[in-house]
Order: structure tokens, then sequence, then C-alpha cells
RNA sequence: GCCCUGGUAGCUUAGUGGUAUAGUGCCUGCUUGGUAAGCAGGAGAUCGCGGGUUCAAUCCCCGCCCAGGGCUCCA
């Protein structure tokens, strides 16, 4: 099995440091687990340094490095100095790690430290002969144990293989030419050349609460909750409806677009010899859940389940191509800490997942393009401006410029492309459509990858023309991305207009609370509630602040709830039958009949879903949640 | 996960080695009003959690938790 723990309590790296005036050593002969070397270690002096003498334990791994580096790094800084030497010492310990490994760990901490020190290593597994001077002030001797990361953590084969992986940049402009990303012009494009440094350069310079996070607590839609693990937030009524009719709108489009919707389990063995070899081909972090003796682990998408179905599955070349989608409520990833941010990255998300069977590559392409436009279509809907990125192995792009060519015609604007020297995960290409946010950081919405590995792996096959058991193609679809990261970016977006002077507001259909009715006073009351059962009869979200304010109030509060449309009834109104509503978006207001409202509040919402308002229409008997 | 910064009523926040401001929200009463905040009174805080130093800790020290930024990473 590829996967590996690091962890369990108890095994540390021992080290010792002493400052020295000097250290010196002279090989006096080799041992049988002796590294090779040049004749140039076989002696070394260094003269005011911090000797360092290490034994790396038995269970020690990549993980003590960093921990290491920190305690040579503080302890340097303390005694003033900036030279190293590393000294393997095997009498720290009685439980040591096997020499390969030992040498391992070494040789990385020599090249990590060598970036900001002046580093000497004598040679593993020889005797030597040394002399030390030490100099002898309260700081010159300490120890120290460095242990292991303490906890269980599955890190896939791919997401270390990443780290390895040579890419480069490129911008496909209009014409389909590939330009290196250094020699674009990036002057009418800016959104791109914002993508491109955050993917090429990862160089940001921002320092404030993102405004979704502020937005999405102050608006009552989501917060963080505290009783769970980090990532795991918890949605308040408000963001609960905007959150369902999003998944409900991306889940109608792709049924119509021919997607089977399945529901699969969110857990799976980690012993399950398919599920493992998966698990390190995709680049995450996994959940460990305990039940009695077994481990299982979370799903970081619809992957697993779906594989597993279409493996038992009976499918001949005429049921291709065979899509099965779930909306994934949720997937996991245990992402690190330090990377979780708002509804931004998560460690549990609601993504629509969907898995595309295609018996050869050219009808993976055709796919690949339909998929391609509903994500477009998609991110029009919502109102989100995106920007393309493209990721290809090499020699997949070489055999399919053609196909690059049909992509520009449909977006027809400039894509990032990060080309790959070798193939680290399961798919050949993929594209993304990224969000850049009001600090300039991207993250990928829809996203759509040629794998063409799994169906191998998973054993999954179709009969062909022929009678003949084969292997297809598959594609992996989020159309629409997370849907916590639309709700982030339709946040981030309302924040970018209100920086530009309109008033921050969601798309109406997604608005919670879609018009507010403003009594003037307490004998319109009853008018009023007429108009709202008019408007709750039309399926329009519609409440009543029938509280005793001020109407100035009233208004201020429906500004602050980024109301679409309010309503005040007055003595005037009632008695011309006349509606007064003022517009966010335009900040306008019209004396028009209930029944013109309702007509034209329809056209603007049409072919879009609705649901009922999740909470009392009387301001007065609304409770809140924060 | 590592590094940096922060955590004081529901929310926003002032401040201090002798347990603490204010605004807003909430409750009560008064008021009745036209497009972003009427008036008054009241309740509301183990100052993130645990330990240490101290006669005394919200404040100083250590550990942890949570959040934001950086590294890293992605739906």
């Amino acid at each position: 099995m590829l996967l590996y723990y690091n962890a369990f309590n108890g095994e540390s790296m021992q080290i010792l440091l002493i400052h020295s005036d000097y250290l010196e050593y002279e090989i006096t002969s080799k041992t049988k687990i002796a590294e090779e070397i040049e004749d140039s270690l076989k002696q070394g002096r260094m003269e005011d340094c911090l000797s360092v003498f290490i034994a790396v334990e038995e269970g020690d791994d990549d993980s003590v490095i960093e921990n290491t580096i920190h305690e040579i790094t503080e302890v340097s800084k303390s005694v003033k100095t900036k030279k190293i030497f590393l000294y393997p010492y095997a009498h720290l310990s009685k439980e040591l790690a096997p020499p390969n490994v030992a040498i391992k760990i070494l040789k990385d901490l020599e090249s990590k430290l060598i970036l900001n020190f002046e580093v000497k290593r004598s040679p593993f597994g020889y005797y030597k002969a040394f002399k030390i001077s030490c100099k002898g002030h309260p700081l010159s001797e300490l120890s120290r144990s460095i242990k292991s990361q303490e906890k269980g953590e599955i890190v896939s084969e791919a997401l270390k293989a990443e780290e390895k992986i040579k890419s480069s940049w490129y911008i496909l402009d209009t014409n389909v030419n590939l330009v290196p990303q250094e020699k674009f012009d990036f002057k009418d494009y800016d959104g791109l050349r914002k993508l491109t440094e955050y993917e090429v350069t990862h160089s940001r310079k921002v320092d404030m609460i993102p405004p979704h996070v502020e937005y999405m607590r102050n608006l009552e839609l989501v917060d963080y909750e505290k009783g769970s693990d980090p990532g795991n937030l918890r949605w308040y009524p408000k963001g609960i409806l905007i959150k369902r009719l999003l998944e409900n709108s991306v889940t109608d489009s792709i049924l119509h677009y021919g997607g089977m919707e399945v529901e699969t389990p969110i857990m799976y063995s980690i012993t399950h010899p398919m599920l493992s070899k998966y698990l390190n081909r995709f680049p995450a972090r996994q959940y460990i859940v305990k039940s009695g003796n077994d481990d299982y682990f979370l799903r970081f998408a619809a992957c697993f389940g779906q594989y597993l179905m279409k493996h038992d599955m009976i499918i001949s070349y005429k049921d291709l191509p065979l899509r099965l989608y779930e909306l994934t409520r949720y997937s996991f990833r245990r992402e690190q800490r330090g990377e979780l941010v708002g509804l931004r990255r998560l460690r549990a998300f609601t993504m629509p997942d969907m898995h595309t069977l295609a018996p050869n590559m050219e009808y993976a392409k055709r796919e690949f393009i339909e998929q391609f436009k509903l994500s477009m279509k998609w991110m029009q809907e919502i109102g989100i401006e995106y920007e393309v990125a493209i990721r290809f192995v090499k020699s997949f792009y070489e055999e399919n410029k053609d196909f690059v060519d049909t992509l520009m015609s449909l977006i027809k604007k400039p894509i990032l492309v990060e080309m790959w020297d070798e193939r680290p995960f399961y798919f050949v290409m993929k594209f993304e459509f990224n969000f850049v946010d009001s600090m300039n950081k991207a993250s990928a919405l829809s996203t759509v990858q040629i794998d063409i590995e799994n169906t191998e792996r998973f054993e999954i096959k179709y009969f062909d023309e022929d009678g003949k058991e084969k292997y297809p193609l598959m594609l992996h679809a989020s159309i629409s991305g997370a849907i916590e990261r639309n709700l982030y970016a339709l946040l981030e977006t309302a924040f970018l207009e209100s920086k530009k002077g309109k008033k921050p507001m969601l798309p109406t259909w997604l608005s919670p609370t879609q018009v507010r009715i403003l009594p003037v006073g307490e004998e319109q009351l009853d008018y009023s509630l007429k108009v709202l059962d008019e408007l709750d009869k039309a399926e329009i979200r519609a409440d009543i602040d029938d509280r005793d304010l001020r109407l100035g109030k009233k208004i201020r509060d429906a500004e602050k709830d980024w109301i679409p449309y309010i309503i005040v009834v007055g003595d005037d109104e009632i008695k011309n039958s006349i509606l007064n509503i003022r517009s966010r978006e335009d900040s306008s207001q019209k004396n028009i009949t209930i029944n013109e409202f309702i007509k034209s509040f329809k056209e603007l919402v049409k072919g879009k879903p609705t649901r009922p308002l999740p909470l009392p229409k009387r301001l007065s008997v609304r409770a809140s949640f924060r």
C-alpha cells in the first residue's frame, strides 16, 4: 500500500547543540553503513560555529526537518552565529532509524540550512576522531528532542509528486499563439494578469479581513462553528436558502444536460485496494473516521461512489457517453489549517460532481467542449467574472492543437496555460474558470478534466461493437465548482461593485428577501399585509417590517439587508391603489400597480428556481442569529 | 502543518497588575413617522480556554483553541 501514516507518539530526533570555538574531525575507519563520500569530506574544521550533533531515531520522517531547522535557527540567533556544523552522532539514542533514512534526513537538513547558513557536515557511517572547544557560556550547550508530526496524517503520493513536477506557463492569445507568460502584454487583461501572478509567482500584498467573510456573517448567511473542526461551517436560514437555490439550479442544468443523478456514501474503506491507489493520485489530504477497528476516509469528491457503481454496471457502447452525477453534500478535504478562509477554502464543501464515460479521445474532447460550454453558461447565469486556465501534459497539447482552437473560439479571450513535462495526476488535461477576488486571490470554480487512468484502475468497462470489453476514457466535471465558493465569488463581486460606488447586492433571484414592505405607521399594517399576501401568491419572497420604528430606521435596516425592492405603504398609496417601490439596483423610485410590479419582477427572475422565505414574514417576531 | 498578528457583552469596540468603557442590538415605557439611525430607563462580560508568576492577573509568562495574513494549496 502506498499510503503511509507519519505519526505515533514517542519517536523524535535527538540533537545536541554546542556553541564552539571550533570543531574538527578526521575519519579513522569506515563502517558497513557508511555513505559514499568524496575525499574532501574525510576531514573538516569550522570555527566559531554551532556544532549540531544529531541522532535520527526510529520512526522519524521528513516532518522533523522543519522543526529541527527551526530549533537550530533559534539557537543560532541567540548565540549569534551563522555557521552550522552538522555531526551525525548515533550515541545520542538507543533506537536509531535505518541508515538510509538517517542519511536522507541529514542531507535534506543540510540542503535546507545552506540557504541561510554556512554549513558543514561530517559524513555518516564512519569512525571519526574529533576535537571540540565549547565556549562555556550559559547558552552554549543545549539538547533538544524534535518530534515528528504528532497526529496521523495521510499525504498522497500525488501531493508529494506535485512538489517536484516541472511546469511552464504561457498565455494562449486570441490568435491561439502560445506566448511565454513573461512576454505577454497584460495591458487590457487585468484579471488574467492577477490570475497569472497568483499562479506563477504567488505574490500578493494584502492585509485585511476578506470582505466576503464580513458579509457572510453580517448578513446572517453563514458563520464559523467553533464546535466543529475548522473549515466546517454553520449555515443560517438565509444562507441555506441561497445555497439550496444554487444547488438546485446547477443540478437542474446538469439533469437537462444528461447527467443521471445518484447518491453514494461519504466514507470508504481505506484498505479497499482500488480506492487506496486512487487516493494516491489525487492531490488532497483526507479525514479519517474510525468505525470499530476499521479506518475509513471521507470522500473528497463523488469519484469513489460513482466509480464503484460504474464498475458494477453493464454498459454498451450504445450507452455512451454515460454520465453519473451527484451533488456532494459534503466533500471533505483536510486542508492545511492555514489555508482555510471563510467560504473560499473549506474542509467540508458542496460540489456538483459528474463523471462521463467516453469511448475514445475524439468523443472525450467533444464532451469536454460541451461541458466547457455548460460551465460558461453557469458562470454567465450567476453573473461572475472569471479567467480561464488550461493545464496540459505537454505531449497532449502537441497532439491536440485543433482542440485548443475550438476552446478559444468559444471563450474569445486570452487563457493562462500551464504545461507539465510529465503527468503528475490522473488527467492529461483540465480547464478551470478562476475567480479573482478583491484581494487578488484566484480560486477555481468550474473545472473539467480528462482522466486516462481511472477506468482501468477501477475496472470500469463497456462492451464495444465488436463484442469485446474495453476501458473508456472518463471526464470529471464540476460545472459550478463548489457551491460555497460560488457564494464567496458572489459576495466578493458585490464588494468589488461597492468599491466602484454601487450598492452591494446579490442577484435578485438569490436574495433571501426580495421585497420588503414598510408600512409608514400602524394604520397601514392591514393593507400592507394584503400586499404581502399578493406577493406571496406570486411566489415572490416578501416580508414586512411591522416593528414600531420610524420609517427612516426601517429603510436603513432594509438597506443593510441588501433587499432589492423596498415598498413604502402610506395613506397616499392606499388611497390611489398604487405601490411606491424603490429599487436597490439603481436607487430609483417608481409608482406602479401591484400587478405591474409582479409582472416585471417575474420577467426579471424568469427561468430561475425559487423557494419560500425560510423566516417569519413579520420582522417583529423574527429572532436574530447573532 | 509552520511563521506572523489578533481574541474584552449577541455584534463593533475603549481601557487597566486592584474584575472594566461606549455604541449598536435586546427588554420596558414614551413617541408616530415619508426614503440609510426618534427619546428615556433596564438587563446583558467567568475580559477565548488551561496552567504559572504575584498579596492580587483581563493585563506579565507558558501551553492550547479560534480567526486573519504569509508559506503552501484548491472546488
